[in-house]
DNA sequence: AAATTACGTCAATAGTACTGACATAATTCC
DNA sequence: GGAATTATGTCAGTACTATTGACGTAATTT
């Protein structure tokens, strides 16, 4: 069973590389930085009994207090039942609170109380912290292109998302559809 | 029930900026960007009923062809048992084969086949066409400087995973404790 | 021969996600 | 005012990825 006579297909021993223009490198890269960068925030949140998905949410809406459910549910691009028993959870440890809508009472918007900011604060140090070491690290002055560069990796359809953050409400006003 | 009296904590309706010095503009840039950059294969993953510890997997053999279980679950971070089930079904379907080691019999040195090859490639492909056109759109010869930092964004002790790869073997030859 | 190592597997559990269905309340449409 | 739509919540069932712990087997090392 371990070894495999030839029906299976034989085995090639040379490694994957730049082929047809294949980036792997760079590939490989989003991996190793991506699971390190949220193994920070990881660690602290197995403390509250927490998992990535509280973080996301504990994040959106302390980027965009008074948000909905459904604006929220949008960013996340998880399901409303995926979203339910997190949601629950950190407003039953009082984390965020819900209001109603001040228009249309049927929605309810969500806001962090001070335990959820503190907590969002807590959970981004250390990320914050990689990324500047990252920056110093590699080379100074290179925060906008990296920037640029991520901002380039997501879907165009769905940078509207990123324009949303209180910081970046310049004068762009791209499409009203 | 929507709405909280006061015991509760009150609702915080300022966002979050940069306070602290604290880098949400990248923070976020890394979600929406991670989010993305996996979606694609994702959806090719689905058709063949896999999942993205397929993917991983599968990248991770034809990177290092011959690699041992251990080696993969210490690149992975995951457990024997989380491995088991996954290398089992790409082995089944004729994507991994399992070869004898060499020197060690008892080890089984993972190899892709033609098959995993093209299921590795196929899966990179759209990943590679995202990573170069982002890397265009933020404005061309940042290439170098996006390596760097994203190598930076990996913990140091655990950088020796990333110049295992082929294409970097040049003189760097760091510690050999 | 005994201990260790590499791997595989079984059992039980958890976290995050999914689809589909249904209920409630509020708004809007006619 | 009644009907349709919308926003949200919830229940049931399922799937995938991951976990820990225990045990077995074969091969190597001591």
């Amino acid at each position: 069973m371990t070894d495999q006579s030839n029906a299976a297909g034989k085995p090639i021993r040379t490694a994957i590389t730049d082929e047809d223009g294949i980036d792997f490198a760079i590939i490989e890269l989003l991996f190793f930085a991506y699971r390190d960068f949220t193994s920070d925030p990881d660690q602290i949140l197995a403390d509250y009994g927490f998992g990535r998905a509280h973080h996301r949410v504990l994040h959106f809406v302390n980027r965009r207090p008074g948000l909905t459910v459904a604006e929220l549910l949008d960013v996340l691009k998880i399901t409303k039942q995926s979203l339910a028993r997190v949601l629950k959870q950190l407003i039953d440890t009082d984390h965020i609170v819900q209001l109603q809508g001040p228009r249309d009472r049927r929605q309810r918007e969500l806001y962090p109380t001070a335990k959820g900011r503190a907590l969002a604060l807590a959970l981004a140090r250390p990320q914050s912290r990689r990324i500047h070491a990252a920056l110093e690290d590699s080379g100074a002055a290179d925060r906008a292109s990296i920037e640029r560069f991520l901002e380039a990796m997501v879907n165009p359809e769905l940078r509207a998302q990123i324009d949303i953050v209180p910081a970046k409400i310049s004068g762009k006003s791209h499409g009203d559809h």
